[in-house]
DNA sequence: GCTTGACCTTGACGCAGCGTCAACCCTGCA
DNA sequence: TGCAGGGTTGACGCTGCGTCAAGGTCAAGC
């Protein structure tokens, strides 16, 4: 007769494993001897091999016991059941594999590839850091919010980087940011640059588009308040309501 | 600013995620309104929206906390390192595969192939399922003790069979176990094919194999113990006594 | 007969990442 | 005013054991 840790080493497993299947009922409580030492004979080495490699394979121990009962046609409807269960896993982990490998990739940290693309083009125009890591933080909202148009804003910004405007206002944000001295002036500049811009825009349409894509203006008003953290934000968008522009996100003639 | 049951829908998880992330200090606990409520602003959005990237991308949550906080290299040492986690589930689950495929095919739960192959041919020979049923626990067991022999065993095995006098030895237990009214004489010839065989296995040096093999004499104890469950069994061994034979797994003269 | 070390016993908490009550409070609308 | 649909904390549940804790037992050497 055999004891629970010759048991165990037998088929490979831990103590704790064999006495937890007692506990759940895949294996019958032995006898015990006068010191209260459970005793096992061979049919409890053959049952707990069965039970790990049926566990070994991914079934679960719930299974595993209906399992060891079950005739060949039961056995063979549950073991594809389990296989397909596997193959769902494989492949739920190998997408974990491409997001982790798209992670890894530069700072596209929790943004679409596309998104990615467009701030290194912004970067490359010399914005600051600082400046780059608020439009990414935008930008994660918005691919949260709308991610079947994400692809098309994006595509949108990266034409409008085509504009020297465009460039020469990013080019005004990294002088604000990086240049104390920079002041007013510059604020300036930028609000008759995006008033032009904002004016084209509303006369060749472009500014109606907005309405089909951004329908939620509780989400509207939050991406809006991202911006508000800064000074100079808050300054611009004074001066553009002086031109007769409001709004950020989403932006309308008052 | 957003409840909790807005952010959560922005990010799309559920409220009990983000509540269990500021409880494990994944975020930090936003400031409550007059009733108690918890408010977020955006940045809760985007916080929340890259722990649920990294979560989805199989990072535990213990290592996002690091992650969001690392440098680029860092990030990169680290997501190289998840990577190959990740490699090695899917090649572990793929194990998984393979042993659930094998174990759907025949009767070869949990013994290996060569030894259903085994088990199939005497299974041809007429034996009944109760003998086989016996004779495959019994090689689960060798298995399971001696995984690297297993197939040279079966092997021996095989060829055995190939001597009329084992298959003569098959039929007989076939006899014993379907037909209650045999009886002694079948056993005795029983006992007279091993003694024969016996002898031949001694003459060629096959008995003195077994020592380099079973080294376990405890094991051999617990194998022989498995086939004393039958009155037959426990006949048979008196008689290969009398012929100057003992043992059942491990064969010696006595 | 005593010590020592390896092995056995039960009981209970811990783990990851939330799901799911329970029991109660708050808000907005008809 | 009532009711539906939010929100709050607290606590247990799930999987498959690992890992103490606090002992009792066995075999062996002194």
């Amino acid at each position: 007769m055999l004891t629970i840790g010759q048991l165990a080493s037998y088929a490979g497993v831990t103590i704790r494993a064999v006495r937890h299947y007692h506990q759940v009922g895949l294996m019958p409580e032995p006898e015990r001897d006068v010191s209260g030492y459970r005793t096992y004979g061979a049919e409890a080495v053959v049952r707990l091999i069965r039970i790990r490699t049926l566990a070994e394979a991914g079934v679960p121990l719930a299974r595993v016991q209906e399992l060891l009962n079950a005739d060949a046609t039961t056995f063979a409807e549950a073991t594809s059941v389990i296989d397909r269960g596997l193959r769902a896993q494989i492949r739920e982990l190998q997408e974990h594999r491409r997001r982790i490998a798209q992670l890894a990739s530069g700072d596209s940290l929790a943004v679409p590839a596309e998104v990615a693309d467009y701030l290194e083009q912004v970067r490359a125009l010399g914005v600051p850091e600082m400046m780059i890591a608020a439009e990414r933080d935008a930008w994660i909202m918005v691919a949260a919010r709308y991610p079947d148009q994400i692809s098309a804003f994006m595509a949108d910004k990266v034409r409008q980087l085509e504009d020297p405007r465009t460039v020469r206002f990013y080019r005004l944000i990294a002088q604000l940011l990086t240049d104390d001295a920079a002041g007013e002036q510059v604020v300036v500049e930028m609000a008759d640059l995006l008033a032009e811009m904002f004016e084209e825009a509303a006369a060749t349409g472009q500014l109606d588009d907005q309405d089909l894509n951004m329908d939620d203006s509780a989400f509207v008003q939050l991406l809006d308040s991202m911006a508000e953290g800064h000074p100079m934000v808050v300054r611009l968008r004074e001066l553009l309501a002086e031109r007769g522009w409001a709004g950020w996100t989403k932006v309308v003639r008052v």
